[in-house]
DNA sequence: AGGCATCCTGGCATCGTTAACATCGCCGGT
DNA sequence: ACCGGCGATGTTAACGATGCCAGGATGCCT
């Protein structure tokens, strides 16, 4: 029949090989109990077939997919991004693929049809990137106990997390603009349901109090460039503010465009600190000094997380990673 | 016995229902022939028991995954974010999950073991954004007939592709900086072997040769700030250099960089157009001229096309969507 | 009343793999 | 020489869906 062009099965293999397709299976999946001899010529075999599993066959009776998701907020932004591709390479080093699914607004709904969808693809575990309180509230209804962890995500006991120590990066932000002399630091936020946001905030009033310096009030922006235009229009609007510490990049250089058309220069008029070290930054007029954090890191912790919960879920894994962020001086900032 | 933990079967719904487990698969495949009556009761018993189908059983005999695989270069780059974004979106719509890969060098064992991993994942189809011409032709060496759609890939009779008219952007640039008065306008390519760069350089020296102006040497950066920041020094070493447009806005950022450092005023001296519209160009100082891409769109065309010939792969698909660029004009250019 | 379509049942085969169990030699101990 | 044990293999039964088929019940048309 139209036997050749079909895609060869274990069977052939097998035969082939002159054994079982036990045997075949024993081969693939490293088992003992097989003489070198034999595995070798089953080898042989599968190589000259161009012979590949069929993973639903497997995943039949494994119910295993060697699949992961991952659920990300919008991924145009630098941080989702290099967290993703730092987790599918971690991934595809373990011998897992990747599934991935979009969330939009991180309501309930939304996060639900996420895990749903990514439920359909039968994965074995997912990693979230879950900035908001809401979207770790919404893990709690999770399907029957698929393996999750979380990055960027409150501490909760039962929930594995890996995540950059905000506070601490906003902590260096603020210091580093207190030691350069300013009288006190303004604070562009992002918004104030991501856990991020509230922890550079915190830092940010921490390290002030620490100082005895007096706390302005907070501006608060949407990550965006155009609602840190916003906030810098604000700051410009008052004569006394000299150093300004904003959550993320993009907001620090709408800080910096609106007190520029203003008529105030960074740095000499205002120091201006941002948060990522996305690779424009450096290039930004002037360079901009910031916090940057290791997304990298991030994910590939994340990763091997999750897999070590995979193949031995009988133990408890109650590590939580940190990772220390670091500050990158450039030429927005400078003494007064 | 431990029957009640178990995540029910399609007997367990049929039982429920009170019907066979034939009728269920109908309901659930909308095959015809069953009555609203008993659709309705069985759609309650699967609710009740929150059941869902097993996509591995299910795949072992449809020899259909419903999952389509993309294949991207630098996911931190914004338009494959974007990109990836909406094929994300658009296949959740259509009832498609995805699976991703990245690649990193492009080489040929690169993508090779890109698309292996795509395979053992069963995709059904799979969207490359193929931005090199290696790229390309690595995609000759494909397995077992798995349909391909491509982005921003060079023309094949043989290769669906999405892309946008790269040509086109280039000459809204540099017919803009001509029609402001120019003399003449340099370009800061991407790297050569990418086949966006080759357009954008050759709809850039079309232009110059219909407005019959004299084509200064190309400068060739590798799309990062940084390449844009040494073309930018090279390009303040000339005193003739009056309007520059680079092939992203990346570059654009480190040239205009460049050109500040050197004391040369952007646009007073020199104008400068990018291309992308990140959104952070709109912030630049000065706020960047440039050509938007709309790669929401190439993504959506590009899951679309590749559904219509999963759906349907006996008929050619022969339609080639081109999407038309689009010129933002900010402050960063003027009239000499 | 007969013919025919519609709706459904229930059994059985099938997809390609892994797991449990059976078998068969061979070796060493007594 | 017999027997227990174990290493190497083969045999058979799942896994959970889809697809095919024969057939029964019902209702409508002629």
């Amino acid at each position: 029949m139209t036997k050749a062009a079909q895609r060869p099965v274990m069977h052939d293999v097998a035969r082939l090989a002159g054994v079982s397709h036990q045997t075949v299976s024993r081969v693939l999946n490293a088992h003992p109990h097989v003489s070198a001899e034999t595995r070798e010529r089953v080898i042989v075999a599968m190589r000259q077939l161009n012979y590949r599993p069929n993973a639903f066959a497997r995943g039949l009776v494994t119910n295993r997919s060697r699949r992961i998701g991952v659920m990300s907020f919008d991924r145009r932004m630098f941080g989702p991004g290099s967290t993703l591709r730092a987790i599918e390479h971690a991934a595809r080093a373990a011998g897992y693929g990747v599934a991935v699914v979009g969330t939009t607004d991180l309501s309930v709904g939304d996060i639900n049809d996420a895990v749903e969808s990514l439920d359909a693809q039968s994965v074995d575990g997912i990693i979230v990137i879950a900035p908001t309180q809401a979207a770790v509230r919404a893990l709690g209804t999770l399907p029957r106990g698929l393996p999750i962890v979380a990055l960027e995500a409150e501490y909760r006991p039962e929930l594995p997390v890996v995540s950059i120590d905000q506070f601490e990066g906003a902590r260096l932000a603020t210091r580093h603009l207190l030691d350069l002399g300013h009288e006190t630091v303004w604070h562009v936020g992002g918004p104030s349901d991501w856990r991020e946001a509230l922890l550079r905030v915190d830092g940010w009033r921490a390290t002030l109090a620490d100082a005895s310096k007096r706390t302005p009030p907070l501006l608060e922006g949407n990550w965006s460039p155009r609602s840190g235009y916003a906030a810098g229009l604000e700051l410009a609007r008052r004569d006394d503010v000299t150093a300004v510490f904003a959550a993320n990049d993009q907001m620090a250089l709408g800080v910096i465009h609106a007190l520029a058309q203003a008529g105030r220069r960074v740095p000499e008029d205002v120091s201006v600190v941002g948060f990522d070290d996305i690779p424009e930054a450096e290039f930004f007029l002037p360079g901009l000094t910031t916090v940057r954090q290791d997304f990298d890191e991030v994910g590939r912790l994340g990763l091997d997380l999750l897999v070590r919960i995979l193949d031995d879920s009988a133990t408890e894994h109650r590590e939580r990673p940190t990772i220390a962020p670091q500050l990158i001086v450039r030429a927005s900032t400078t003494p007064v």
